[in-house]
DNA sequence: TCTGGGGTCCTAGGACCC
DNA sequence: TCTGGGGTCCTAGGACCC
């Protein structure tokens, strides 16, 4: 089997570029990427922290997750942006369809990062290096924003070499290459080592990349468990998973999760924001054709204090309002009375929805899937806001929260490749 | 630290059964 | 019950990704 090509294709600071073009393209003098800026949500609300910085921000030091107040202070010209994800939707997927224009082996990673296998496909392309370059300059005139693509022999190296210097670059960790790009980085950098991974290795003096791939794989699994070998493998650029093609994943389970504008400390508020959350999941849930068997709440508090609670039900449900009653219940065994800064309704365990036996249940939920159904369809033709539950009039918790996106699905991402 | 929201996977402990 | 061991299921929590 002769050598695989594998590119990593990573749109820089996505969400900023895509807003700066979206704004250049409407007559807007200002391109976002060439002053400190971020995108990120509104303090107000409580939704306030940094989701992608230009690159002038980053010279400031701020960091991708941290809090609208501690960016403003270091730097107090930041200019912020609200998130417009329909937007992000729309050019993931022009990007995309450049991509597989190139190959018909292509997965996306997440909503701004595509793997394209380019294996036994040297007759087309003789050189790696100049495709990629190629593709990465095609993107910029086309699409107007740029990206770093990573080519290696597996998945696990070209995503680290797309990581490498940015942006607008291209660069190769072929296995020949691993200890001079990869081992010198620091530990943190790795893919799949966190803070807390990071920490454990580096008080046992594993501080770069190279340390942790020259170290006994014995003693780290003793340590770290499975994850211990997992990141011990990437170190050593050992990985070997495809890249699938366009497979829909197997869903795993539907969550909704907000932080509330303000702290909740009564039963009822709380209850409503379940009904909010409970909407969209149940929503989500029924469009995917499947029934729950597991549902899980969980809290944070004002002190951000979490925990959660799950219940396995005796017979999957997709209905809105059985799932609700769960969450209710659910929400009542776990809340203390403390305010509750943040909810969140989540359904797993999931099994088809065309054939089960409602007739076993001791509740008649026949009345509900057909309310629900004619609900969701009214929703689908006159959008999410026609129809909701009078319960929310007046009550300042939104009828439904996040999203249902609504043309595709969010790209699936899976923590391991 | 004035600290989001969508996921996946793994582990540990307790209950229960044989 | 001063009692062993192993398997499976359930639940809570932690770690990681973008």
């Amino acid at each position: 089997m002769s050598q695989r090509i594998i590119f990593h294709i990573d749109v820089n600071s996505a969400y900023l570029s895509w807003e700066a073009v979206h704004r250049l393209q409407h007559g807007e003098p200002l391109d976002l990427r060439t002053v400190p800026s971020v995108v990120g949500g509104d303090p107000v609300t409580r939704h306030g922290i940094v989701l992608t910085k230009s690159i002038p921000a980053k010279k400031f030091d701020i960091k991708t997750g941290e809090s609208i107040f501690s960016a403003s202070a270091k730097c107090p010209d930041l200019i912020i942006v609200r998130p417009n994800y329909s937007l992000y939707m729309q050019c993931s997927k022009a990007f995309g369809d450049i991509l597989r224009e190139y190959s018909p082996l292509i997965e996306q990673y997440s909503i701004d990062e595509y793997f394209v296998d380019f294996s036994n496909m040297s007759l087309l392309y003789k050189d790696p290096v100049e495709t990629a370059y190629m593709i990465k300059d095609r993107i910029k005139n086309e699409l107007g924003f740029t990206v770093n693509i990573g080519i290696s022999t597996n998945k696990i190296l070209a995503k680290m070499a797309s990581e490498l210097k940015k942006p607008d670059k291209v660069h190769t960790i072929f296995p020949d290459e691993i200890s001079s790009k990869m081992w010198v980085l620091p530990i943190e950098e790795l893919f799949m080592v966190g803070r807390a991974t990071a920490k454990k290795l580096r008080s046992r003096a594993i501080n770069t990349i190279g340390d942790l791939a020259h170290y006994d794989p014995k003693i780290i699994k003793l340590f770290l468990k499975s994850h211990g070998m997992l990141v011990w493998n990437y170190a050593n650029g050992i990985e070997g998973s495809p890249v699938r093609e366009n497979r829909r994943p197997m869903i795993k389970g539907i969550g909704n999760s907000t932080t509330i504008a303000f702290d909740v400390e009564d039963k009822g508020t709380a209850h409503l924001v379940l009904m909010s959350l409970t909407e969209t999941v149940a929503t989500r849930l029924r469009q995917a054709g499947y029934c729950a068997r597991l549902v899980s709440v969980s809290l944070r508090t004002n002190e951000f204090y979490n925990c959660s609670h799950q219940r396995k039900i005796f017979s999957a449900i997709d209905c809105t309002d059985a799932i609700h009653e769960v969450a209710c219940e659910l929400f009542d065994e776990l809340w203390k009375g403390e305010p509750v800064r943040h909810l969140g309704v989540r359904v797993s365990e999931l099994c088809q929805n065309d054939f089960h036996q409602l007739t076993l249940f001791e509740k008649d939920y026949v009345k509900q899937r057909t309310m629900d159904k004619v609900v969701d369809s009214i929703r689908e033709r006159y959008g999410n806001g026609s129809v909701f539950r009078s319960s929310f009039l007046n009550s300042g918790v939104r009828f439904s929260s996040g999203g249902t996106l609504d043309d595709e699905e969010y790209p699936m991402m899976s923590s391991q490749l």
